[in-house]
DNA sequence: CCCAATATGTTCGATTGTGCAACAAAAGCT
DNA sequence: AGCTTTTGTTGCACAATCGAACATATTGGG
């Protein structure tokens, strides 16, 4: 009996039952969802997608059609007999997430339509040091007004989502700690939910975390479904996928694997242990190897250290493949626990993926290991702006799940 | 609008549409579930818990009856003005599950039936060796049989699942290696269903998969949904549970943590690696620091040891707090990494929980962890039987998740 | 001892959502 | 031009849940 097609279960837990709008709420859902990442398809290929009938598929881009978030357009090129089929696509201004990025060096901020489309993207280096949090936020409200104005007329703006090099916990957007930026206990949610007058609470989370989301969702890897992500900014940062949802765990703080252990013999850390693997794989650790310890800092120091790797000088060298070793240990460790399909490698390992790949990929062996030879250690499809693009996919996920409800009350 | 109750969402990938028998499937599951784990409950009960009205639960709840899974008894005792509602409890004989446990040290086979009810239980102690793989299948067809004939009349045996010690393939229970059974690529789930001669195949997991999946689901702790289970046996294995639901990884190996470096200065390990967790916390380790080493092995090694702590060893003393130093090491990686409500303590560690908690505890602190605080670390619930009982869950969860076609073809 | 109040089972029609089949439309092919 | 193929459209059937009205069983008060 029954066509067995799409889960509906939960594992465990008090399930709670379910009625006929929940239904609806889920296919609605499913179209989008597969508009949002496979972009423009022709209704036939929708129903073969979600495996509904014509007639549902039907309804239910109607719907989607009423609410502003998809349009659809005539046949383009025929493919054989048959009526042709008209191209449904999202509309990109139905649904806008204004996307932002805190990083050590840079601050980014993006508009982000439905589809993944980018109407516009600024970022702006700063000299590393440590802002203060109510700056950062006017330095935000300046760089995403432009970007505000610039929308298409009726553009429909759902909310904000902020990515953050530090510990945030999920569910108000309060950090926790930013050693990078000198922050301990703010209310970035909070602030910027007032700073930038948006209506809606702003989403506030790990750049590790929503790195990994972005590469999950929007880095072109249709089947995976287990993926860990690696951003190495001055300290590093782990973001995981596992089997097709964020590993967030009981607070949100799953994927603290930068004090790991990895160096027995390594260098003394800030959090007091010794040979933690951002201590060995870290940006210091890759600077001081390569002599650059004290003649510049921050992005100045990374691109000195690129000029010189690519002209071939051999201290830079050996310092990228040291690196690159220490990083492959810390990955083993991950692989094992996560038994990824990809590792994928961000921040400073993308800037520097060739000359790390090689040392990286020899050190993830171990004899017991049996994960270790189907995971693929991949540079980031999306490069720098991974969290950039996972925040705005933190926020077109609440549309996703639930058009109807999201579209209605804005 | 709507009810916005019982998710059933997935989050990604290619989302399948889904029609009204899904809807019926799932709200079977949510009931039977809700049985399965609380136990004897009213009609009425029922009806607040799964958020569904009266009448379908009223329906449900015969669909249930008619399949053999459910009885409904008359109302026990009254509480309160209003008509007494009816006590729905699961039929254990309905949906019954043959439970392997393959151990280093012993063989256990148990009937269990839905709700959890233990038919029947044999834990054989196995002196330590090399067992070929035909032989252990012997010995459990020779265990299971008094078992599976003691069932009440009418019994419906649904299948069998194997917790084993060693990395197990779960889509069709290939043991790819069982070091402490000298096992290497066995396939353990077509041997085990030619010689049980059951008809359904049998599935095969990891014991501290199933230790986690045991405890979770029956270990008596309702709210938790993030869950590291570590077990300690010759080695160290590692089951977790994440947001209420297996963490298996992409191809089942998630979670080998026993190699994960936690002793810059330690011993080397059969891995080629020096300091592995399971190298200094295993139990060698433990009985070596105790003075033990040589002088005997297994089962009766352990017992002499847990003898000498009883009676306040100083040796047998220190070389339990040394080994909970290097546990609570290991521990708090995975608190990093996994940000659990609760670390289990299975195996070895279950039996020797009090005498290594509070060296373990201090050395899971770090200055960074913010996770930490929140970790709770607790002894296992269930005790040795863990993996047994999540053998049975593993195949309860299938009649459970689509309660009609499970028993329709059986 | 009877009757109101209360909570719950039962029944049946209303509502929602999807599937199916028949028909219409639009393209390619001979 | 007419046949074939594919797909949109329409109307009805089917499945599942909800809600309201009614029936039933218990408590507790007069």
């Amino acid at each position: 009996m029954g066509r067995g097609n799409g889960k509906l279960g939960q594992s465990a837990g008090s399930m709670r039952g379910v009625a006929a709008d929940e239904l609806r709420r889920h296919n609605l859902g499913a179209v989008l969802d597969h508009l949002h990442l496979a972009g423009p398809v022709t209704r036939s290929q929708l129903t073969v997608v979600t495996g509904l009938n014509r007639s549902t598929v039907a309804d239910l881009i109607g719907e989607l059609a009423a609410l502003g978030l998809v349009t659809e357009g005539p046949a383009t090129v025929a493919n054989g007999p048959g009526r042709p089929s008209p191209v449904v696509d999202v509309r990109p201004h139905g649904a806008v997430v204004l996307a932002v990025e805190i990083s050590v060096d840079s601050l980014a901020v993006a508009t982000v339509g439905i589809g993944g489309h980018v109407f516009n993207q600024v970022r702006v280096a700063r000299h590393r040091g440590h802002f203060r949090p109510d700056q950062t936020i006017a330095d935000i409200g300046q760089l995403s007004a432009p970007l505000l104005d610039a929308l298409p007329e009726g553009s429909h703006v759902l909310g904000a989502a902020a990515a953050i090099v530090g510990i945030a916990r999920r569910s108000d957007g309060f950090v926790h700690f930013g050693p990078n930026l000198g922050w301990r206990d703010v209310p970035l949610g909070d602030m910027l939910a007032t700073g930038l007058g948006l209506p809606a609470p702003v989403a506030v989370a790990n750049d590790a975390d929503l790195g990994a989301l972005g590469e999950f969702r929007r880095g072109g890897r249709p089947d995976v479904e287990h993926l860990v992500y690696i951003s190495g900014e001055v300290g590093i940062g782990c973001g995981v996928i596992a089997g097709g949802s964020p590993l967030l765990g009981s607070a949100g703080y799953a994927g603290e694997a930068g004090h790991n252990l990895v160096n027995p013999n390594g260098t003394e850390c800030g959090c007091g242990a010794t040979g933690c693997w951002e201590t060995e794989a870290g940006e210091k650790a890759l600077l001081a190897r390569a002599g650059l310890a004290g003649e510049a800092v921050g992005l100045e120091a990374l691109d000195l250290l690129e000029d010189r790797t690519i002209a071939g000088d051999r201290q830079a060298l050996e310092a990228m493949e040291e690196t690159g070793h220490w990083l492959g240990i810390g990955i083993r460790t991950l692989i094992n626990l996560f038994n990824p399909e990809v590792v994928v490698l961000g921040g400073m390992y993308h800037r520097f993926f060739d000359h790390l790949i090689d040392s990286a990929i020899r050190s993830t062996s171990g004899a017991v290991d049996v994960s270790r030879s189907m995971a693929e250690i991949s540079r980031s499809n999306i490069g720098l702006g991974a969290p950039l693009i996972g925040a705005a996919e933190l926020v077109l996920a609440g549309v996703i799940d639930d058009p109807a409800a999201v579209l209605h009350s804005g």
